[in-house]
RNA sequence: GGGCGAUUAGCUCAGUUGGUUAGAGCACCUGCUUUACACGCAGGGGGUCGGGGGUUCGAGUCCCUCAUUGCCCACCA
């Protein structure tokens, strides 16, 4: 790229149409854009992504896998935050010329699903599931899911998320369905997958089915420790244990010690007879105890508890099941506990008991208990044939993958927490007992399988499989029974002619389809191109809550299933919280919805905001406010909220908040607020910034056109040192950028762009180029300057468009009508794909490549020393204002406002070479007087203030009364000086630290020590100045032009000092 | 009980391999309707970097320890 040769656009390639301040009012106001946009990209087909025709194009596939929302779900701010890294990322990849692949796609969500229509169902034709029955059930869930599912999806539209919808994929469709009866049976015949007793699986009474280990959460909750007296079967005694569930008793088949307590020995071998029950249990000794712990005498209960599983394998205990699949005593216990809740029966037993006199102590006993995720009921450890997953083959795969670093996490320390769960994982129970999800590809043949299945007969409120002649029947499929593993169903094959077949009624884990999804969405077992092309795919980017759920689970089955992994980096982000550090959840009434966030602040600002706060993997914090729904007014969330409504501070209106763990309250009810965070502000008033600069740029090339007909033509074009210095600092912030971007370090890429556009582009460049571009300017310079604005707002746009696609894109538009693409020196740029990029759409155009030989550290250096000058004149003024009494400070303020005279004193030859050269940026820029440039020989204005920059003294002209005012400053400032030289002189008399530390550090400080010496001396003796008489010389301060202020003319022989702090000093480096 | 984070300005957070007088946004103070932007411009105030030790010429950064807090994992009856 050659900027100085940058053709000139404003004849041929200009289309005049209106005036741009007529297009461009003066705030940004996404409403009138995103929809539209969105609708252009969707129409360019600009999101689809294709198979390259040409293998040979050498054209590379970037492909993200959506992690796919329920079906259920509605959009919160944290899929905001998941889908806005993930579009930054593809749009990213999308203009590097990269065939991009956003797969979206929602997740049937087996329990999740069901529940919400089986509430529905209960609440309008008060049935349960087993009224409805499982057909029916099925359709139903269907027929919701076709009409309302899939909300997120249309959510995902707003937030902008250029996902290719034409391939929009279902769990449950019939090509992912078969990727999941292709794998079951796969690793089903490599014998991975297995039917049986492996252990106790967890078991949730409400929802009726297992759980894995991962599905149960641990919770604390308010247990009591009960202690039971056993008497001994002789009589000659009794034994103590405790229990947190006394009503497991009643499938008591032993009790255990442990073999070195002392205490029991005597006991072991002998007999407990179970009260309640009245069974002789034997005495056993087992080292599974903790020695000391308790009693020391432990019930077991090996149907219900883990430990005691254990225990019964070793001493050949019976398990007998005392619950029945809701959670209610069965028949194997005694009849006066039948029938009864669980919890029930825990009260009644103790009542029972308590009778016998066989309770011990009752303690509180705060405790973990496992609840189900999906409805938060207390599981049961229950013993029930399960289909497993062997996982220690499957693990082996994953774990080898990451060590080869063939799938990589960031950050990287979560690749720790992801190994440690291969480690710990049991078999995967991967059969549930629901009925939404894929129906496991598993049969029995009756007839072969009489003595292992049972048909029973069940009543109205139970699962069943069958309806004979009006009975219901389930079949009870033993351990031992022999099971048909098939693709497709075997009772269509001639083998099974004639037989009766029934399928199992379980269906799968709906983690289990998850585990398949970064291939079964591209065809999978078929060998499509697609699977050919994006598989691996390229990043994944979830939150660490479903780093096992799922991310282990997808690289296990990727590796098994396609000898290949799934993803080769993998992207953890942090978690939403509110100002409290709270997760937001609707129930918990601190969820903002992102849509709300939309609405008041645009999409852009909202990403924008998620993606600067995401900082290495960290939570994000959104202090919370509530609008009035009302007069739109933002104000404080009430801490402690109890009462459903409160009234607008501003107009006064009720409105309702939402109360934590409370439902919203029912019609007609006062208007909800919506919940807020100010943090949005970030993004919408850069979103503005961006419109602003732009809406300038516009205007003033829209401005130029009308009076020049005569352009520059491109040899004419001469650079200034502040086009380089922008161009120097344009491609060092592309360079970042793009870096920050591979590394998947998102805060520091939008860090990037926003310092650049707003503290450099806008504050200095803009401002510079202003006279730049006036009607009486030099018409070759005005060109030149043109074209730069141009260039910089141009691959400003493409830098911004991953984080705020509908305002780049918006822009862009604009900037094509007033010069299109290769006006401003793009194409040869960019390889892309002719097919498949384009500079008509922002979203498909180039992405800028830095141009290293424009990145000028001297010239950078150079222009923060120019630009610390023009701070220091700035602050002359602010300061002289500071300090003046409160009643004279419109008047100060009024007499400095036009141009000041300006002296600067300099030893370094260089820097007045330098200051000559570019006094206009002085001028301009701190807005004074063409300055006075000289060595030692200067002769400084009186009276002045003085301040030192780095290599020199900058006076400024003052009128006398402001004398008195300044002295204060300088002298703090001296003493500033003076308290920081002696910290300096201390390092470099240490030897130590002169022997220890490199040389140029050594160097570094004596440069500093130097230069804090230099500015004490200048600024010493401009007190002195100040407190000698000295004939009066020239003024003072040009006067304000618009206010007139008298003021005494006293010209006492007195100047003024100012000083400034570098250190506050708001220049780049 | 283990593991991993966090603790830096009133708030939300940056701070690369230890090396300027520790930064940003918001809030605050002061001045400015300087025609791209008051969702703005300019200048400023504000931090003994959770406490205590240690290593080092030098520590926000490395080590130990304590405290507070969050998350994950865990069968203590």
């Amino acid at each position: 790229m050659d900027v100085s040769k940058m053709s000139d656009a404003s004849e041929s390639n200009t289309i005049p149409e209106g005036s741009a301040a007529d297009a461009f009012p003066s705030q940004y106001d996404p409403r009138q854009f995103e929809d539209r946009i969105y609708a252009d990209w969707e129409c360019a087909g600009v999101f689809h992504a294709e198979v390259p025709k040409d293998a040979s194009s050498g054209r590379q596939p970037y492909c993200v896998m959506i992690p796919p929302p329920n079906v259920t779900g509605v959009l919160h701010l944290g899929h905001a935050l998941n889908n806005s890294i993930q579009d930054a990322l593809i749009r990213y990849r999308r203009m590097t010329g990269c065939e991009t692949l956003w797969m979206p796609g929602t997740d049937h969500a087996g329990i999740a699903t069901q529940n919400v229509v089986e509430k529905q169902i209960a609440k309008a034709e008060k049935k349960n599931r087993y009224q409805i029955g499982r057909t029916e059930l099925i359709r139903r869930i269907w027929e919701w899911k076709e009409e309302s599912g899939g909300t997120i999806l249309t959510q995902l539209r707003k937030l902008g998320a250029s996902c290719d919808w034409a391939r929009t994929r279902f769990t449950m469709d019939e090509g992912l369905s078969k990727a999941v009866r292709h794998a079951f049976v796969k690793l089903y015949e490599d014998g991975l997958l297995y039917r049986g007793k492996k252990y106790l699986v967890n078991w949730c009474p409400r929802c009726r089915t297992t759980l894995s280990d991962d599905e149960v959460e641990h919770e604390e909750i308010k247990g009591k420790l009960y202690e039971l007296h056993y008497p001994l079967a002789d009589g000659s005694g009794q034994l103590t244990v405790a229990t947190t569930r006394p009503e497991t008793m009643l499938g008591d088949t032993a009790v255990a010690v442990h073999p070195d307590d002392e205490r029991y020995k005597q006991y072991v071998g002998k007999f407990i007879e179970l009260p309640l029950v009245g069974r002789k249990i034997p005495i056993v000794a087992d080292s599974a105890l903790e020695l000391g712990f308790g009693t020391g005498c432990l019930k077991v209960t090996p149907a219900h508890d883990t430990v005691d599983y254990d225990i019964g394998q070793r001493h050949n205990l019976q398990a007998i099941n005392i619950l029945t699949e809701a959670g209610a005593i069965n028949e194997n216990a005694p009849a006066q506990y039948r029938g009864l809740d669980r919890f029930k029966a825990r009260e009644k037993i103790i009542e029972d008991l308590k009778a016998l006199g066989l309770v011990g102590e009752i303690k509180d006993h705060p405790q973990q208990v496992g609840h189900c995720y999906r409805c938060h009921t207390i599981v049961e450890p229950y013993l029930t044939p399960q289909w497993f997953v062997k996982m220690k083959p499957l693990s082996e795969l994953a774990v080898k993958a990451t060590a080869e670093g063939r799938v990589k996490f960031h950050p990287e320390r979560w690749e720790k927490v992801y190994l440690k769960w291969f480690d710990e994982v049991r078999d995967w129970p991967v059969s549930r007992q629901v009925w939404w999800g894929h129906r496991l590809p598993v049969w029995y043949d009756l007839e072969e399988n009489k003595a292992h299945i049972t048909a029973l007969e069940v009543g109205e409120n139970e699962p069943y499989d069958a309806d004979l002649n009006g009975k219901r029947i389930r079949y009870v499929i033993g351990e031992h029974a022999k099971p048909i593993v098939a693709i497709e169903n075997p009772a269509k094959s001639y083998r099974y002619a004639g037989k009766h077949l029934i399928q199992e009624s379980d269906v799968l884990d709906t983690w289990f389809s998850s585990a398949l999804w970064p291939f079964s969405t591209l065809g999978w077992p078929d060998k499509t191109p697609e699977l050919d092309y994006f598989y691996p795919t390229n990043t994944l980017v979830t939150s660490r809550g479903i780093i096992y759920f799922w991310v282990a689970r997808m690289v296990m089955m990727g590796e098994k299933l396609l000898g290949k992994v799934p993803f080769r980096d993998v992207m953890i982000h942090g978690t939403v919280l509110d100002g409290d550090g709270v997760i937001m959840s609707k129930s918990l009434g601190n969820g903002v919805d992102p849509l709300d966030i939309i609405k008041r602040y645009g999409a852009d600002a909202m990403r924008f905001t998620l993606l600067d706060m995401s900082t290495g993997g960290q939570d994000i914090k959104f202090p919370l406010q509530i609008v009035c729904p009302h007069c739109d007014e933002s104000q404080e969330l009430p801490r402690k909220r109890s009462v459903p409504t409160m009234n607008c501070k501003k107009c006064k209106k009720e409105f309702q908040q939402p109360v934590p763990n409370e439902k919203p309250l029912p019609e007609p009810a006062p208007l909800m607020g919506p919940l807020d965070s100010p943090r949005f502000e970030k993004g919408r008033n850069f979103a503005n910034k961006v419109w602003n600069a732009s809406r300038f740029v516009m205007i003033s090339i829209d401005a130029a056109n009308e009076g020049t007909s005569a352009a520059a033509t491109p040899e004419k074009l001469e650079l200034r040192a502040e086009d380089k210095w922008i161009l120097s600092r344009l491609n060092s912030t592309i360079q970042a950028q793009t870096q920050a971007l591979d590394a998947f370090e998102l805060s520091k890429a939008t860090n990037a762009l926003y310092d650049f556009f707003w503290n450099e582009f806008c504050a200095w460049y803009i401002e510079l180029a202003k006279p730049r571009m006036a009607a009486n300017a030099d018409a070759a310079d005005r060109a030149a300057t043109k074209a730069m604005l141009l260039h910089v707002l141009d691959r400003s746009l493409r830098l911004l468009h991953p984080f705020c696609p509908f305002i780049s894109e918006a822009l862009w538009v604009e900037l094509n009508k007033r010069a299109v693409p290769a006006a401003r020196n793009l194409g040869a740029e960019y390889k892309g794909d002719a097919n498949r990029q384009s500079d008509e759409l922002l979203a498909i155009a180039g992405w800028p490549k830095s141009d290293v030989a424009r990145i000028d550290a001297a010239l950078e250096a150079q222009f923060a020393s120019l630009f610390d000058a023009v701070v220091a004149v700035r602050a002359v003024r602010q300061e002289l204002i500071d300090n003046s009494p409160k009643e004279k400070k419109k008047d100060v303020s009024a007499a400095i406002s036009g141009k000041l005279s300006v002296a600067i004193r300099t030893a370094s030859a260089d820097l007045a070479a330098r200051l000559k050269e570019q006094s206009h940026i002085l001028e301009r820029m701190a807005n004074t007087l063409p300055p006075e440039i000289a060595g030692q020989e200067l002769a400084a204005p009186h009276p002045s203030s003085a301040t030192a920059i780095k290599g020199g003294t900058i006076y400024v002209g003052l009128s006398s009364d402001l004398v008195d005012v300044e002295k204060l400053r300088l002298a703090k400032e001296i003493k500033n000086c003076e308290q920081y030289i002696p910290r300096i002189e201390g390092k470099l008399k240490n030897d130590n630290f002169v022997k220890n530390a490199p040389p140029e550090v050594v160097e570094e400080e004596r440069a500093r020590l130097n230069d804090a010496n230099t500015k004490l001396i200048s600024l010493t003796a401009a007190l002195t100045r100040l407190q000698t008489p000295e004939p009066a010389s020239a003024p003072v301060v040009a006067r304000a032009e618009k206010q007139e202020v008298k003021r005494e003319e006293k010209q006492e022989p007195k100047a003024a000092v100012i000083e400034t702090k570098d250190k506050k000093r708001k220049t780049k480096k």
